[in-house]
DNA sequence: TATATAAGCAACCGTTCGGTTTCGCAAAAA
DNA sequence: TTTTTGCGAAACCGAACGGTTGCTTATATA
């Protein structure tokens, strides 16, 4: 059961979890309120995000708070950034190919 | 059987492969000899990434050449924008309270 | 023409995923 | 103390996933 974030953030309603809490820390109940599915699948979703540390309980009494733990999802930006030079490349590229049709017109 | 860049890069062999040919095409025979596993299953992994437009294919005679679709990447980009906000801001807080500590030294 | 090769496609198999239901436990409220 | 509430864990189910094997089609080569 080897958790990895890309996988974590491949599912549609983690990825909105993750965007709900960004800002300020909910409890499970709460979170499931946002969405059609009852508290115990928002629970499997934090387990999992919680297993690759996309995020971080604090207990309050009887109540769970879980918040967004940012720093991690800079191992997203960090894959992508192999990427990033390519595309600037390209835009690059396109902008010269912009350029010339200019002078040409 | 809904596509999504998001479950496309959820797969530690796609990713491998995106990083494969994103300087330069390559056949599906070529990309397997990188991985361990048959040709047929790289095939799979190919058709899934360019069912979400992550993958182009050029025919050349019998052969054809896959190439990343680099602009496409930008999607997970964008998403990563709404946290990216967040990580810097507790990077200033940080630094912040670093300064706080070096002036009370 | 006959043969070899590149690649996609379909069928199948075991595993994982996302969800629900049920249960147990601990904290708060009655 | 008893009841309610917030939560996680386990068992189960259907669907999807990742992989293999076998087949077909199309191009290149003898």
């Amino acid at each position: 059961m080897r958790r990895d974030i890309f996988q974590a953030i491949a599912d549609p309603t983690r990825r909105a979890i993750l965007t709900l809490i960004a800002l300020q820390a909910m409890t499970p109940n709460a979170i499931a309120e946002n969405f059609n599915t009852t508290r115990q699948a928002v629970s499997k979703h934090l387990r999992i995000l919680s297993e690759c540390e996309l995020v971080k309980q604090e207990h309050q009494g009887r109540e769970i708070y879980y918040s967004l733990e940012v720093y991690k999802m800079k191992e997203v930006d960090q894959w992508l950034e192999q990427f990033r030079a390519i595309w600037e490349i390209q835009f690059n590229q396109l902008d010269e190919l912009l350029e010339k049709m200019k002078t040409q017109a």
